[in-house]
DNA sequence: CACCAGGCAAGTA
DNA sequence: TACTTGCATGGT
């Protein structure tokens, strides 16, 4: 499936962003929501030099919800960043160095602990800014899957993810690659109706399926 | 006009 | 556990 998407669509080099704390702040306003508007809130936050951890665990939610409007949601994704950065501030001084010494698993159980940050938002922080193998589930995943009859309807986030994590070698690079090129593939197939007849997946020729 | 976008948490039964 | 709802802007 990987070349196959890679062949089609090419390398989407992902994650835009120019430093982890970007990344991290980026998988939080990302939430369902297009990801230009994200990129104008993250205009808004730099120009106005708020993109720094001290700065967002200061300013008040309502300030930060102001900066942040075009990406939506701006009043909870307020309260999620600030969430998140008071977490940095109280568990690691605000260092995203000492963020980066823990380890992947025990990082995942914090972050997930964090009021805002799901599964999801988790894996994207772990694999997009601290570069931990650990692969990104997301609707377009589960979509693509089912569509395909590979996955049940009703699978859960755990067992998707462990269909790519038991099934591929741990590479950072490859995770990265093959969750840009999912998320690429579901916004142009598998949207409306059941399969696409020129998706590249259709030339798959699948190691396993479900029953009908 | 309707629908979608790189979710998550809180409420209900 | 399983299902529903609120959150909100901006592009197509």
């Amino acid at each position: 499936m990987y070349h196959l998407l890679r062949d089609h669509f090419g390398a989407q080099n992902w994650w835009p962003g120019e430093t982890r704390l970007e990344v991290m702040v980026g998988a939080i306003l990302t939430q369902n929501t297009n990801w230009g508007n994200v990129e104008k809130a993250i205009h808004n936050l730099k120009e106005r030099g708020l993109l720094a951890i001290e700065t967002l665990h200061t300013i008040s939610p309502e300030i930060l919800a102001r900066e942040i409007r075009p990406a939506g949601y701006y009043n909870i994704k307020a309260k999620r960043l600030k969430n998140f950065v008071r977490f940095l501030m109280e568990h690691y001084a605000g260092s995203l160095e000492n963020l980066d010494d823990e380890e992947t698993e025990y990082l995942r159980e914090q972050l997930l602990a964090v009021n805002g940050i799901g599964q999801e938002t988790a894996d994207s922080i772990l694999l997009y800014a601290l570069e931990r193998p650990l692969f990104v589930v997301d609707a377009y995943t589960h979509r693509i899957l089912f569509r395909h009859g590979m996955a049940e309807e009703q699978v859960d986030y755990q067992d998707l993810q462990g269909m790519f994590v038991d099934n591929l070698p741990a590479e950072v690079d490859l995770f990265n690659e093959f969750h840009a090129l999912i998320v690429r593939t579901g916004k142009a197939y598998c949207r409306t109706s059941p399969r696409c007849s020129d998706c590249p997946l259709e030339q798959w020729e699948q190691p396993f399926l479900l029953q009908e």
